[in-house]
DNA sequence: AGATTATTCAACGTAAACGTCGAGATGTCA
DNA sequence: TGACATCTCGACGTTTACGTTGAATAATCT
């Protein structure tokens, strides 16, 4: 099958020191082509709904031709798969870990990380939800995986924002999964093109993001420690209330009828 | 292929007065578990990774007796993605136009519809995307049409509190997309079964819409009951309070008490 | 009970699509 | 220019799955 005179080309973890890496040079750009026209058939039909004979005619090639680059249609799968869940991981995990951030800057920097992924490339996602469930036993695995990871590092995000007071206190899991499906569901909408107007939408998303989790209009606290912040703040609130309560009284005292 | 014993069995015009309703008893069930059994199998594998041999299997059929219910693979799918469009027309319409309540009461009820449907039948809208790219071309219109209507529905709500100055001025598309992504990614996280924590995260999903887009001034401009406002924020402090404690008796728990 | 209808199934025909083969065309290096 | 590797393609084998047929079985009605 494979070629003798080609060592070992399915090495994947030779692929630093690769010794023949410039003999292919029109191999690869046919390659980025049939990877190209793949991903956005495997996204529009799904993978059981696409056939190779489609992806030959989109590159411009014949369908036995693409046995040369490919070796199976579930190898063209699984190489985008792996590229999308490698990706993901890249884009998130580096903002979501930063500890000179507050949780609403870090918020802040996943969402946009998430929100402009999907807005740059959808059809990769669009790729994955179509064909979950015919990925191979070990990509799937993968695939759980970097779900989680992406899950987690919201979850994470939110958690730090309510043992720091910065966001109410939520269920974090549903309000990560809430974040993350505004951002995801992107892939179904959006058209890529605009870059600027990408921008906008990446930052209004993180608005709402943090609007929709960030405590209604704290007020500052002095230093010291917490609990006596909290009990400042609780003393503040209870001179306000008898403050309104008592000008109610004041002006309806001899109604009685409240409200 | 159509049996000419039933005259128009195609006709969905005349479903209201169907002349054989009753022949059909136990045909009736027989339908009603293919159609439930072909959701949860469209629904995982999309139309064209699931063969009719499962869905006979899952049934307890074998598939020719299938044909029997069902004229072929096409119509099953077009049954079902009828269901679904029906259906989210009748939960949202009614509730998005309703005048006599305020936009944020608006969209509280169409985000908690919303929600609720992805949370109870998660399976009707993966079924849908899954399939989407196969749809046949009516179907496909319809599916455009009503995915429209909700967006619309949105839109409106979302543009409505913003001139009653309710909300921010945001772009009221990308909001609306946002929101309707976060209820549609229910459908890919979470497993049915509890109707009381589904009522817990539809509202939880209500709120969050509502404080992101809300103006974040509210409370200054004295609308709406100020002793409420106080109480709560006194609630707000005492949830702080508790927390803080919980996580130092956690914490001194663990060092020193042997559980 | 007997006839009619509805339901089930083993076996079949047909079409689509994956992967392969060997011959021919194209480009590269000595 | 000539030898070599790479690429391309028409044609083929094989598998899978849709949809059909005709006979056998169960259910219903008179």
């Amino acid at each position: 099958m494979t070629d003798p005179s080609v060592p070992p080309p399915a090495s994947p973890a030779a692929s630093a020191a690769d010794p023949v890496p410039r003999k292919n040079a029109r191999r690869e750009l046919v390659e980025k082509e049939i990877l190209g026209h793949a991903i956005a058939l495997f996204a529009e039909r799904g993978f059981a709904g696409t056939n190779l004979q489609d992806i030959a005619d989109a590159t411009g090639l014949t369908r036995p031709a693409l046995y040369h680059y490919v070796s199976s249609k579930e190898d063209l799968l699984a190489q985008l798969v792996r590229q999308v869940i490698d990706d993901v991981a890249d884009t998130l995990l580096e903002v979501a870990g930063d500890g000179s951030l507050s949780a609403t800057e870090r918020l802040r920097a996943v969402v946009r990380g998430l929100a402009q992924r999907q807005l740059t490339e959808p059809e990769r996602f669009r790729l994955l939800i179509k064909s979950e469930a015919e990925l191979p036993a070990e990509l799937a695995k993968a695939y759980t995986r970097a779900r989680r990871r992406v899950l987690k590092a919201f979850v994470d995000v939110i958690e730090a924002g309510i043992r720091a007071d910065e966001f109410r206190p939520v269920d974090a899991r549903s309000a990560a999964l809430g974040v993350i499906g505004m951002c995801n569901w992107i892939a179904w909408w959006h058209h890529p093109g605009n870059a600027k107007s990408d921008e906008a939408i990446a930052d209004q998303f993180a608005d709402f993001a943090v609007a929709g989790l960030e405590q209604p209009h704290r007020r500052e606290t002095g230093g010291g420690d917490e609990v006596e912040q909290v009990i400042g703040l609780l003393r503040a609130d209870l001179a306000r209330l008898e403050r309104v309560v008592a000008s109610r009284d004041g002006a309806a005292a001899d109604d009685g009828a409240p409200a």
